[in-house]
DNA sequence: CACCCTCTTTGATGTAACTCAAGCTTTTCC
DNA sequence: GGAAAAGCTTGAGTTACATCAAAGAGGGTG
């Protein structure tokens, strides 16, 4: 919790802490439809969550990792709406959402600390549907492999190496691409320098072409 | 506001509209950059929220009307990340979310309510990636006109007609396509006896076609 | 009323990404 | 340890949508 509480503000926080479970890579912390009761902040490991239309579309929302919180999206409804499945072994705390509500309305950080993180959840989806509406397939790649790195590195890694938890397939549901696409495009970053792949193991050798990328040429 | 609150806690919400600004068709209620202070409730009118890159892409993120909530994007940084422009003449209510904040500390019913809202932001978002990151043209314009049809039928409004506040322009940009294809598709959807367009008046003649076309068929 | 401006429609052409297909690599699991 | 499954790459052909272009329709305003 990156705020400033007193001892005791930050003890009334950890005991709402009330499971840790573990979940198993491949399965699902929870899944649309399941009762909403607790939010979840990532111990360890890595997940995806991802909607599925009433037609069996599925889209990858976002990809979490350890220090996130997934799960505000049951709030709406009481119910979850997105499934969120472990890519790898992932250890998760359990916040019964009641205690939070319970416990922001006498600490006033926390009660802060909610608003902004669902707000950032907010913005970064508005990020999305910018990279999904306007983006090309190289330009949306970029931006996710930036965006990764980015937050790898916030939490002491490097910030030009990185392995993907997820399959092409995965990344191209996220991006609105096949996944195909999504290796060609991989590719064609190798072949022009930018990058070097190993599977799933990516080292960005120029990173500010990823930027250049996102950022500078419009279009052509 | 939707929930049950007694007279007095009525009260204390209902004091905490500080302004009620007009905002001009065309004018911005704030833009990105600004510094956060409220969210506003739409009373009347039509807005619509946009980001735009670094680079000057847009992309318009959403379309506001009465009775809904725009500026939760501004919490995570106490400055707005996108704009909000009035697509015709508009009033709001400015609710100062530092006010908000303090009585949802105390009042119970306001502070879930706040989250709800938020949260529905949130599930809203998902159904836009998922609509980019899926659906082809024809797919999208139904499933947009379906959701503005709906929302305006549930403010008492006809669940056949409607009339559209925005451009082509601005509708391909929600939807990730260019104008020319939008005005295309409502051609399409014309000539197959689906709705008829009249300018910026829509009659949907047939409401199930429209909806099989978003669910229904999967590619063809 | 005539002018301008914005918005819209429609056609012709181009292209980025999809689809289908095949072969290869890595992981999983009995 | 070996078979099967899952994941990845690459090529060839197709297509949905974008781009470019031009003309028509409203709708304010001097």
């Amino acid at each position: 919790m990156p705020i400033s509480l007193d001892a005791d503000e930050l003890k009334r926080v950890d005991e709402l802490v009330t499971k840790r479970p573990f979940v198993k890579r491949g399965t699902a912390l929870f899944r649309a439809g399941d009762k909403f009761t607790a939010v979840y902040a990532i111990r360890s490991g890595f997940l995806k969550t991802c909607v599925t239309s009433e037609d069996g579309r599925t889209q990858v929302t976002g990809f979490q990792m350890a220090g996130e919180i997934v799960g505000l999206d049951g709030v709406a409804t009481d119910c979850h709406t997105c499934d969120a499945i472990a890519l790898e072994d992932t250890e998760v705390c359990a916040l019964p959402f009641e205690r939070i509500e319970e416990i922001a309305r006498e600490v006033k950080a926390l009660q802060h600390h909610v608003h902004k993180i669902m707000s950032r959840e907010i913005v970064r989806e508005h990020g999305v549907m910018l990279l999904l509406g306007n983006m090309r397939a190289e330009e949306r790649l970029a931006a996710f492999l930036l965006n990764l790195v980015q937050r790898l590195h916030a939490r002491g890694f490097s910030s030009s190496d990185l392995v993907l938890r997820m399959t092409r397939e995965e990344i191209g549901s996220y991006l609105g691409l096949t996944l195909e696409t999504v290796s060609r495009t991989f590719s064609k970053f190798a072949d022009d320098g930018i990058i070097t792949v190993n599977q799933r193991q990516i080292h960005i050798e120029n990173a500010d072409a990823l930027k250049r990328l996102v950022t500078h040429e419009q279009c052509h």
